[in-house]
DNA sequence: TTACAAATATGAGCATGCTCATGATAATAA
DNA sequence: TTATTATCATGAGCATGCTCATATTTGTAA
């Protein structure tokens, strides 16, 4: 129980290396990818409530208490999902050539629709996902790994804004506008999940017409 | 166990009375009030998640079961805050005769000021709340209450529009329009629960901007 | 007053998300 | 190899929101 030599601490001189090798990182990236994989199997099923984590370690084929080495909540399970989402849309926008001369508003919603589109395989657990995301002191919205994935998602939006800003145009808006942005993507997040309009056409049209505007009254000449 | 004589129902021809009488109405009424002081008084100290039900039944004096008699649901007794805050804003609205001849942006700018200046007092369980009643089959958004609770803001908002309407202006927008502003209610609701400037400056200021804009877009001639 | 039915209160107990003390295993040092 | 340490796995168990069978109280009819 006692420590006997505290100071003998010293004598070990050398760092140990932190770098993980061989047998450890492998098994460990495979447990990782049991329980993701596990995870999304049943969340398309079942739904995210009605999802346990005890289901979820039965069916990945590890003890329950394994998951929560991996993931500090349920929730932040759901987290990759988003970080593949983000991901997905930004690498579709940059990929469509066509979209690179094309006008702001029209960039902003080719991303939203990317985003939708990969969603839309998600949508029975995206709620549960999105309101934990947004609660404060969420893991899910604050933990590093979201907050890495937040800031690629609003770089890229502000890539997006300046690239069709004249430079005569440049206001203080710009740093303003990504978090604008994100606050109106929740938004039209929102009004996706709640549309139940055939192919959801109807938040086409919201976004379609709302972006327009959006644009004209907070990005002058873009 | 066995119904001897399902028939003999018919015999008790009169209906017993549904609405109570004395006592029985009185204890009820004493009992839902118990449970919303104490709820609000752990809520306002301790936040929503610290709180639990039993807290909440032994400050009440009652039992934990019987809290689950009159609301189903932890969230759902914080509906009752979110139906003083709709009667709060809509009875200032209507008390405020400045407004009743000012353009629609402004009776819906104050209608929203009326409203954060009630969450003002609740702020530190707002979000939870909100979040629960965002939630698609939540007691908290689609309960008979709430759902009634929604028309009557909705409603509102409705005459606003209308009364800031010339006949000549009329179009289907309208209908559309409160929709809109609740979804857009949501989003300020969002902004101003994270926003941290001095007085929620930076919400007043979104909210006045947007709601110029968005008024003179959707709603023209207003 | 008595008998009965409806309304309401009760708290033991359930399922679930998550914790933590302990054990197993892989990497490293001697 | 052997000893030591850091890493990771395990599952019993905890706290909490909520249920439900049962008990209690109140209103009503005879």
């Amino acid at each position: 129980m006692t420590r006997e030599k505290p100071r003998s601490r010293k004598a070990r001189s050398r760092r140990r290396p932190k770098r993980q090798t061989g047998k450890r990182a492998e098994t460990k990236a495979a447990t990782q990818r049991k329980i993701l994989q596990a995870t999304l199997r049943l969340f398309q099923r079942r739904g995210f409530d009605a999802t346990t984590t005890k289901q979820i370690a039965r069916a990945a084929g590890i003890a329950e208490g394994t998951i929560f080495n991996y993931f500090r909540t349920k929730e932040e399970i759901a987290l990759f999902f988003f970080e593949e989402e983000v991901e997905h849309a930004i690498t579709a926008v940059r990929a469509n050539r066509r979209l690179a001369r094309a006008r702001l508003d029209e960039k902003l919603f080719a991303l939203l629709q990317y985003q939708f589109e990969y969603l839309a395989k998600h949508e029975r657990f995206i709620w549960a996902a999105l309101l934990e995301a947004l609660r404060p002191g969420s893991p899910l919205a604050f933990s590093a790994r979201a907050l890495s994935m937040r800031a690629r998602y609003l770089g890229f939006v502000e890539e997006l804004i300046a690239s069709s800003l004249r430079r005569r145009n440049r206001t203080p808006v710009q740093a303003w506008a990504a978090q604008a942005f994100w606050i109106y993507y929740l938004g039209a997040l929102l009004y996706w999940l709640n549309d139940k309009s055939p192919g959801k056409q109807n938040t086409i049209a919201f976004v379609d017409r709302s972006l327009k505007a959006g644009v004209a009254l907070f990005v002058p000449g873009a």
